[in-house]
RNA sequence: GGGCCGCUAGCUCAUCUGGUAGAGCAGGAGACUUUUAAUCUCAAGGUGCCGGGUUCGAGCCCCGGGCGGCCCA
């Protein structure tokens, strides 16, 4: 005997429904002949007043639900929108039971299209049945469920209950589509790598560690999945792209999420420069796609996204907002006073090209409205990137910062072995003084180049912040659909 | 990790300086045959995040803890 739980809330003939709909079996099978969009698009030019002789069934969530004596109107939510329902106690079956309905029960319910005399499209109900029963009581009717932590808690009901939500994540859905449209089109390969690493590799994070049994060994969620998709390029996949989550061990902050949605896309025979153009049209293509526009407005603030995008150097960044000309060049001294000066206390470990972003990351990027390309970086935080041919302590890679943000990474890859394994071997020193965001060597890496990565450039675009930048949100939870919480107590 | 703010009925919010908690909606009973957050009547609904302390008396003041938000490192 299966026992019947009951919500405080529910009493009286509200309690019965359950009850009903909880020991005398559920109503399994809904057949659904039209959503409510639908409904609307095929019914537009009915008369108020007017009934069609065209029977209809749908199903969705009741909303709202006014009862009036022996009439009663729900307004039904499906995914394509709102429909009124119209009750009749000379036409409906059940209709003491229907008016008894609560907020957020689910209804499947069939009946004439027709339209009331106020101009509601609606349908006039013959024949309904409870498909779900919502034993949790409803939010506010009129402002939904606005205390933030249970709306990221308890998401299905800040989905059901505040249509932006709903929105928000729709729209975040149709860009993660549009992305693969577009790059199918340009004739990139979608693929999958590994999620659990032998070795955390291919960007500066502190990994999740987590253990496999039958190997008895740690492995690591991926920080990133670059590496795998340049092996993939050593063995023949020229243009290949994968979206997918990557995981990072640290804080939690309106623009991180430990999980995260990235973008990675790697293209043989290009260099940096290719991908500057890359990205400039595939973020204004995605706009254009989605809002029909690429000048938005983030936050109050226009951004016109249409190419081309400004493209400065850190160093001439960085000599606008101080005043100061500094480069990887200047000496030691003035580049650890000047990050003083910012506030900053330089660690006894930086080299002069970990100061100058340091410098750059302090004074520059968030008063850097955008969309702005930011190149050549240097080599000492850059150890997966090609140095540039004129200063070898420079790479050819940039990023792309748009309100004060950076949205993507990206640059021409090292495919020198030698000289790869020096940038592994000077990140495991780092690593062994405590850094505990520096990679390890990683040896399959190394035998891939040895077989040979032909000349190739790969980005990376941070996707939730670029839906955050789409739908115009402050947040990175607000375009997760569940984002990581500590659980309560 | 540090600072500031928040946590009161199922939901959304009130409660001037400490005096023993109130409304709207939802839910219950009833009225109402074309409503649009329908309306009207009645009744019910609270460990004030948790634990200490001060006080004759604490939702409010103090200390500790929890969760969340924002800012900073």
């Amino acid at each position: 005997m299966i026992q019947v739980v009951i919500h405080p809330v529910m009493k009286g003939r509200t309690m019965q429904l359950v009850i009903r709909s909880t020991t005398k079996g559920r109503t399994m099978q809904f057949n659904k002949t039209a959503s409510a969009a639908s409904v609307h698009e095929q019914f537009s030019d009915l008369a108020p007043g007017e009934e069609s002789q065209v029977r209809h069934s749908v199903a969705g969530r009741v909303m709202l639900l006014r009862t009036q004596g022996k009439v009663a109107f729900a307004t039904l939510v499906d995914s394509s929108g709102q429909i009124q329902l119209f009750a009749r106690i000379t036409d409906t079956t059940g209709f003491d039971d229907f008016i008894h309905l609560s907020l957020g029960d689910w209804v499947g319910a069939s009946g004439k299209v027709v339209k009331t005399k106020r101009g509601e499209l609606s349908i006039l109900v013959d024949e309904w049945v409870l498909l779900a029963k919502a034993r949790m009581a409803f939010g506010d009717k009129w402002r939904g469920i606005t205390d933030i932590e249970v709306r990221y808690r308890q998401r299905e009901v800040d989905l059901w209950a505040n249509e932006p939500t709903r929105e928000i994540l729709q729209t975040r859905f149709a860009i993660i589509r549009e992305t693969r449209r577009i790059l199918e089109d340009q004739g990139f390969v979608e693929v999958e790598t590994p999620i659990l690493h032998p070795i955390p590799g291919g960007a500066l994070a502190r990994p999740f560690i987590t253990h496999h049994h039958a190997l008895d060994m740690d492995m690591y969620l991926r920080i990133a999945p670059e590496l795998y998709l340049k092996r993939l390029v050593v063995g023949g996949f020229e243009k290949v792209f994968e979206i997918g989550r990557v995981f990072r061990n640290e804080g939690i902050s309106p623009r991180h999420n430990p999980e995260f949605t990235m973008l990675e896309l790697y293209q043989a025979y290009a260099d940096y420069e290719d991908l500057m153009v890359e990205i400039e049209s595939l973020v204004s293509d995605i706009a254009l796609r989605l809002l029909g526009t690429n000048s938005i407005i983030y936050q109050g603030k226009e951004v016109h996204l249409q190419p081309p995008w400004r493209r400065a150097t850190m160093e001439e960044l960085i000599e606008e907002s101080t005043g100061r000309h500094l480069g990887v060049h200047s000496p030691e001294k003035e580049l650890s006073s000047v990050l003083r000066e910012l506030g900053v206390q330089p660690d006894p470990g930086w080299g002069k090209g970990k100061l100058l972003m340091e410098i750059y990351e302090k004074a520059c990027e968030g008063k850097l409205w955008g969309p702005i390309i930011v190149r050549d970086f240097p080599v000492e935080v850059s150890p997966l990137a090609r140095r540039r041919k004129d200063d070898s302590d420079i790479v050819e890679r940039f990023e792309v910062v748009i309100a004060g943000r950076e949205l993507a990474n990206a640059f021409s890859e090292l495919a020198d072995p030698d000289d790869q394994r020096a940038r592994f071997e000077e990140q495991a020193r780092m690593q062994a003084e405590g850094d505990v965001e520096a990679m390890t060597v990683d040896e399959d890496y190394l035998r891939a180049l040895e077989h040979g990565l032909p000349p190739t450039a790969g980005l990376g675009i941070g996707m939730d912040r670029l839906v955050m930048l789409l739908t115009d949100q402050p947040s990175i939870r607000d375009v997760i659909p569940f984002p990581t919480l500590r659980p309560q107590a």
